[in-house]
DNA sequence: TAGAATCCGGACTGTGGGTCCGTTTTGACG
DNA sequence: CGTCAAAACGGACCCACAGTCCGGATTCTA
């Protein structure tokens, strides 16, 4: 080991302990504004009393700051996904799983609606070419390829992650008024509706 | 009518011919640029050879030239499912309509990509609150609810609908070069699966 | 043709992301 | 403990772009 206690040796302690200001203010600041359009950098420096260097410094731009929160926020998730028990984890079977994800990301979405909303528009370009969406993507079709009689999981994996876009969970949710339970029932009705196909199953003409 | 010859009597003449001039500059430029990002007021001005003042004055902001694009362009379309022949128009089976009007999306915007685009991403705030959206919605809604046995119309409408998002049509054609009949046929079997349910339907599994 | 209403257009402003560099802090070494 | 170089700080600065303003040109009316 180092000499030092802390948990890394590659940056100095004052840099580190300006990052996590950095972090928690952004953080902060997005769940308690309005619009995530109307949090500037400066904004985000002056409530963890740093300039605004020290940010860019850290975080290269402003989607490096957005894409670093997120990242904080999406761990407890990932790991239930990666490691957890069944629905989310790898040892369920993929009909049950693959509800188990979309309703993960439509509740990660509701718990963090403005940087969801931050991530999804000002990631500079499409969000469909942030990395965090490929992985998402790239989990689901995994798991709908193993779903039988289910065709082209590619465009359906596109599909279902759109009806849980950040704006439209925004819309739904703050303009619609949407309680969280029916829209997650809605959603996974919307699912069982599509998976409900293909297999030996009951009609499924329920009510 | 007036006595003058064109269109309307509100407008002097020179106003209504910039506003044409405007017009096709912006449309011009943004099927040509890259990203609807790198084309600015300054440069449909300049593309029209007017000033900024008139572009403005015409259109009230940014969001607002798009609108009027976006009306100019959808109209024949909009006209097809007001007074048109089955299945985009009101005589068609609600089973057939709905596929035909998501259909009829998706080829807007993959003619119209950029201009989608811009209207999605850049229109001042969320997509949702856009008032053509509110008619997609509210008329594939209406349609939904008439097919018997499927729940969720208001959700349903905006999930199907987030699988024709301007961004993630402009993805899959740009970066993941899928061809154009090629996703109006996942498109329209993604659909068909959905509404598969309830009553009795062949299983419409061609290619 | 005179006069007034309307419109034109480009200089100007405000704002926010991102950069630069003189100054300060840190940590290693003697 | 004193010295020094590397790393980080921070806010002044730059730039690009949406949107505004007003002196001057154009068009309609009489």
């Amino acid at each position: 080991m180092t000499g030092s206690g802390t948990t890394e040796r590659r940056s100095r302690k004052d840099a580190a302990r300006n990052r996590e200001a950095v972090l928690a203010a952004a953080d902060d600041l997005f769940t308690r504004c309005g619009s995530p359009e109307d949090v500037t950098m400066a904004d985000v420096a002056a409530a963890a009393g740093v300039g605004k260097g020290t940010i860019f410094r850290a975080f290269g731009d402003r989607a490096g700051l957005l894409r670093a929160l997120y990242e904080v926020r999406l761990e407890p998730i990932r790991e239930a996904i990666e490691a957890g028990p069944p629905p989310l984890g790898p040892t369920a079977a993929p009909r049950d799983r693959v509800p188990a994800l979309l309703d993960a990301v439509l509740c990660f979405k509701l718990d963090n609606r403005r940087l969801a909303l931050a991530l999804e528009e000002g990631g500079s370009g499409s969000p469909y070419r942030a990395e965090h969406y490929g992985r998402w993507h790239g989990l689901l079709q995994a798991v709908l390829e193993q779903i039988p009689g289910l065709p082209d999981s590619d465009f359906t994996a596109h599909a279902l992650l759109a009806a849980t876009r950040a704006d439209l969970v925004e819309h739904l949710a703050g303009e619609e008024r949407v309680p969280r339970e029916k829209m997650r029932a809605q959603l996974a009705d919307f699912t069982a509706r599509l998976l409900a196909c293909g297999p030996p199953r009951g009609v499924a003409a329920e009510e």
